[in-house]
DNA sequence: GTCTATACGCTGATAGAC
DNA sequence: GTCTATCAGCGTATAGAC
């Protein structure tokens, strides 16, 4: 018998690793209750509904992400250590097991999703690209960065693409993914 | 009674859309039966297992992209018409119902897939990216687009980017690919 | 909190009649 | 080619004992 809270933290953790190794559609709750040698009803119990699971999950990243903005090392760098610290999310979880990142497994799967979930989805590519925007157009500004058009354009680029690279690691390599950072870099340099 | 011949395509039609809409996972041989007013076992007297219905809607894709980089009309365009011509592939996409694209679908649910789907999409996904490849280095060569490092990791984010801001649609708003193709072409200006 | 037991629709898939 | 009938297994989910 473990604690409370830590069968339920294992349970999350479990989780986000499954919907970004499989997909929302591709994984059940027997593949969490074997893991942790538990029953499926154990599960259940933490979380009644998958869609309790699967918002839990973004809850927990959109918060995540919010602590690493605002995280004290963070705020001393600049601009370009910054977002590398970003691409570091990313290398995070190729390096998982080619994971892919939370944004994409949900997007693809939206229209499947619950609605409560496909809330969270929107709110989470929200606060990222909103934090990615204000990064770039700073950027721009302090002159740490240059690039055509209107700085929204281009974090949707460099999202999109973050995206997309380490989903088509799967299909291609690895290296696909650092290839597309070292591009993105190059395209934002003064 | 429809014709052998009818059937099989409308199948492979409807599946391939639902693959984009719902990802691989996110459909069955019901929600095709039902749609096309048949019964189950009609389908899988076509497509004997769902992998054999996966192969066959990559493999058409395949073949689709080849006939259409050598279509006699997109031979004639200059380069910076063949990416727009390229991009229009995803703006009908996104006219379908905000679908994915083919390999966004298929690479986000790949370690779930059957290997001889997850070998088809390696193949497509080499196809599409040495076709990009190729266009990005002979338009530079030809004074057209301006980038800098090399063509491979060019397409790479130009692809990922397509394919990510795809799916990004969902959880946003239907501009953002719009916005991401505007600041791609912007990025390549000379 | 976790268990056993169970419900029950859906899933991919097959056999055999027409 | 399509049908009816059927299958075993898995999916999410619940009730109630410990």
């Amino acid at each position: 018998m473990r604690e409370h809270q830590e069968t339920k933290k294992e349970i999350l953790n479990l989780a986000e690793g499954l919907l970004r190794d499989r997909g929302f559609n591709g994984f059940s709750y027997k593949h969490i209750s074997s893991a942790l040698d538990v029953k499926n009803a154990a599960v259940h119990y933490h979380y009644p509904t998958k869609s309790d699971l699967g918002v839990a999950i973004i809850q927990r990243a959109r918060r995540g992400f919010q602590k690493w903005t605002q995280n004290s090392k963070m705020q001393n760098l600049d601009f370009p250590k910054k977002l590398d610290e970003f691409f570091g999310i990313y290398r995070y979880f190729l390096k998982c097991g080619q994971h892919v990142c939370l944004g994409g497994a949900l997007e693809t799967d939206f229209k499947t999703l619950p609605i409560e979930m496909q809330q969270e989805t929107r709110a989470l590519a929200s606060d990222i690209l909103n934090w990615l925007q204000e990064l770039l157009k700073k950027g721009r500004e302090a002159g740490s960065f240059s690039f055509p058009g209107n700085p929204r354009d281009q974090a949707i680029v460099v999202l999109s693409s973050l995206q997309g690279a380490l989903q088509m690691v799967r299909a291609t390599d690895p290296s696909y993914l650092n290839a597309a950072m070292k591009q993105i870099e190059r395209m934002l340099k003064t």
